[in-house]
DNA sequence: TTTAAAATCGAAAACGTTTTCGAAGTAACC
DNA sequence: GGTTACTTCGAAAACGTTTTCGATTTTAAA
């Protein structure tokens, strides 16, 4: 009843030829005449072969599939990103396999080994914020595996890296907020631990002192989640503790946007009072009101440029040569919007 | 320089044992002494062997990974979906190799070859928009691989699904409209083929009739790409060309925001003048002005569901049963805010 | 001490492919 | 006819694992 699957084998015995010719006639090998390889090419057609997968990347040693471990998966930013990478490993031939750690250090572990053991030809990743200079990062380098970082890179780690400089962007994002007139600004930052938040808190702090605006510590708020509410909630502490503040630079247009909605139904005026600027244009942020203002991240261009960068690494390690280790810092832009607008 | 790779062989050579005893060993197989089990184990551990996953694959014939195909990453219903397998198939210790058709029929064909080739334990899959009941779905059918469908189906493929019952789901949003007294009311549906466009606008008409109001083709709006932009195209269309229509019921939120904010920069009152319902209950419905009325659609759960239904079959298939064809109907809840609140 | 049973091991085949290398056959040249 | 060169083919090893089955050794029973 089951037919049986089409092999190299099965061929060479239909046509009383060898499984040697058989393969080198669908792999266009000069040493087999024209005659033999068109009765290959014909009756591989009809029985629909197709080559077993898991006995070529056992040969050849390599599966043409890379793995991703991002920190979320529903997550603008972060989508977009996946969106450009299996564009260009489509294009390229590749396969990927997503992982999410869920901003978790130990699903994350879990997840590098997962990959390690399943012998992807590379590996990208984003860390989640519990992660930084690790053993199970430090693994992938060890054992050769080609490997870049994005976006939540550690400095620590010699390899490949897609960043944007988040200190120039976190910096021009609070300088357009001094330029319109700001003159006591609020920062609500990512969390301790991930670098792009470290970046943009220090940008916002240098934009200060370079235009002689005192920083004080006390308009530092530090997001654990990253979510709407915690803009919520600390929009309602900057009001209530600091209603002199007239500007917020947030860490992310999520979070603005828990920002806008307790400054609107406060009737508190954007940007008239309170102006507000975000981080990556995530698409909401065009269609509430007030439209925000942020800073465009080119989050596709970043998965485009990790998978070249991979791809030059698989390259490289596949002709046995010293892995090219390679960092491109991408453009960001500063969008302004209604909620700067003043 | 190089290393060489930790093999049973390698093991067993150091061991001057034989490698069927080292593979027993490391699978607790009971006929190795407890001993030379403890031997192997350490040795293993100390040169951190890892099984070589393309030879488990060649010799079991599974990978432990399935192929995902949808339509786009970058969507606020699908990217929850894929959270939901991934995170079900890491429980169950699979992988997931995920590919976006983009709406392209000739793509998704070679998507699903790709993964036919890679020999894939399983598929899950929402089709594209252009396509329907088509060659390349029956070939997965006929080489009896694992395979189940999710919210943008085929009716007319026999296999296990996931869905929503859209034409009820649709019929009562549009009865929630007819609720707040909408007397006049448009559709801006999804495009022609996608069954579940067709099934929303078939509750649509349903509802209308239900209540006794006469269904008017001319105040269907058809989308192509389903964007924001035509959203808001077709919103001007309905106010110039109809200017007593008090409500709209969407195909999904995105367009319905776009419907929004058309209404709101004409200073048309919602939901006074024009009510409006969209459909997916995506994030941003809840933070624009003024919040969408939506139908919640249990993303993560689908994917949940989807993922368990594939496993099922693929157990099936392992033991050479008969595959289980199942389909899954999840709830849906219809979610009232300020857009249709009278 | 002999015998049966249980415990422990390993040879070998199999999964399906790729590739090296040599053999056989054919054609070409002097 | 003899040498060379070229074309066409296939045997065999290799990739690393799993599993069957028989062989050997140890232990327990008689």
């Amino acid at each position: 009843m089951k037919e049986k699957e089409t092999t190299l084998k099965v061929i060479a015995e239909k046509l009383n030829i060898s499984i040697t010719t058989v393969s080198k006639a669908l792999k266009n090998y000069s040493d087999v005449s024209p005659k033999t390889r068109e009765r290959v090419l014909e009756l591989a057609r009809e029985l629909q072969y197709t080559p077993n997968s898991f006995a070529v990347n056992l040969r050849t040693k390599e599966s043409k599939t890379i793995g991703l471990i991002i920190p979320e998966v529903v997550h603008h930013f972060f989508s977009n990103v996946i969106n450009g990478i299996i564009a260009e490993a489509e294009k390229n031939e590749y396969l990927v396999i997503i992982l999410q750690s869920n901003e978790s250090l130990e699903l994350e572990k879990k997840q590098v080994q997962l990959l390690i053991n399943k012998r992807v030809d590379g590996i990208i990743m984003s860390l989640s914020n519990e992660s930084n200079d690790d053993d199970h990062i430090r693994e992938i380098i060890h054992r050769n595996i080609p490997f870049v970082m994005f976006d939540k890179i550690s400095k620590m780690i010699p390899c490949s890296k897609v960043i944007i400089d988040d200190q120039k962007a976190a910096s021009a994002a609070v300088e357009h907020l001094i330029s319109v007139g700001c003159k006591k600004i609020a920062h609500i930052r990512g969390p301790v631990n991930p670098q792009n938040a470290i970046d943009r808190f220090l940008g916002y702090k240098k934009a200060l002192e370079k235009n002689n605006i005192p920083f004080d510590k006390n308009l530092v708020y530090t997001c654990v989640r990253v979510s709407f509410e915690e803009g919520y909630a600390f929009a309602k502490e900057i009001c209530d503790n600091h209603p002199d503040v007239d500007g917020i630079f947030v860490i992310t247009d999520l979070v603005a946007v828990g920002v806008l909605a307790y400054l609107n139904e406060h009737q508190i005026k954007v940007p008239e009072q309170i102006a507000v600027i975000g981080f990556s244009n995530w698409f909401m942020s065009q269609v509430i009101q007030p439209k925000l203002s942020t800073v465009d991240q080119p989050s596709y261009e970043m998965g485009v440029s990790s998978f070249n960068l991979l791809l030059k690494e698989i390259k490289a390690v596949k002709e046995e040569q010293p892995k090219t280790i390679e960092s491109v810092v991408l453009d960001t832009q500063i969008i302004i919007r209604e909620s700067t607008k003043k």
